[in-house]
DNA sequence: TCAAAATGTCGTCGAACGCCGACATGTATT
DNA sequence: AATACATGTCGGCGTTCGACGACATTTTGA
């Protein structure tokens, strides 16, 4: 399922823990946050912060994942071996001597 | 690329941003933070503010996304369609008459 | 229908946010 | 060596967070 905004990531949150059979207490203690930050969230809260957030997803099983960029480079040139040469110069670079 | 913790997501923006030729103002500017927010949330700052991440990840072209749970179900009976019954029921049931 | 449970909302409070400007250090280009 | 750029860190400032308790409003189940 895709993410684009804060209340994508809310309506997920509230159908799988439905799913599960959970109540918005039980999933608050489960988590470790009031009751009332899992209402907020699954409103669509923006301001929510990102570990209470990635914790949330966590205890309801839920995996998250980010593609695009680097990742699945361009597989236009099939013969190539898909390494990215400015990225090895770089990690090389700073790695300390 | 799996993101579990907030470092996790910060390495990924550190690489994607440079991947793209961006200095941090750069990426601040685009997203529209302080450049010392950039500096935080690659570092793995946990309580970076959810709005703001996925603007990050939208200036990187960066696309986040949930599977787990009702999602991908398990594929093993694969004659019948892959219906969630109870997500089908429930969602009727809270449809306003 | 009625009572219990679930969900949404309010106000208070200490703590942390994110912004800004200014340094300090590191890195690279000449 | 010297300069310019990139990155990390500091303190101050106004704003907002998230916890908590209490209450209002659905929604569920007998």
């Amino acid at each position: 399922m895709q993410v684009r905004t804060p209340l994508d990531l809310g309506l997920i949150i509230r159908q799988q823990r439905r799913h599960l059979g959970l109540n918005q207490t039980d999933l608050a203690s489960r988590v470790g946050v009031g009751r009332q930050w899992i209402v907020a969230i699954e409103h669509g809260k923006a301001r929510a912060e990102l570990g209470l957030v990635l914790r949330t997803l966590a205890a309801l099983d839920l995996t998250l994942a980010v593609d695009g960029g680097s990742d699945t480079p361009m597989r236009k040139d099939s013969s190539v071996a898909p390494i990215d040469i400015d990225a090895v110069v770089d990690a090389a670079k700073r790695r300390r001597p």
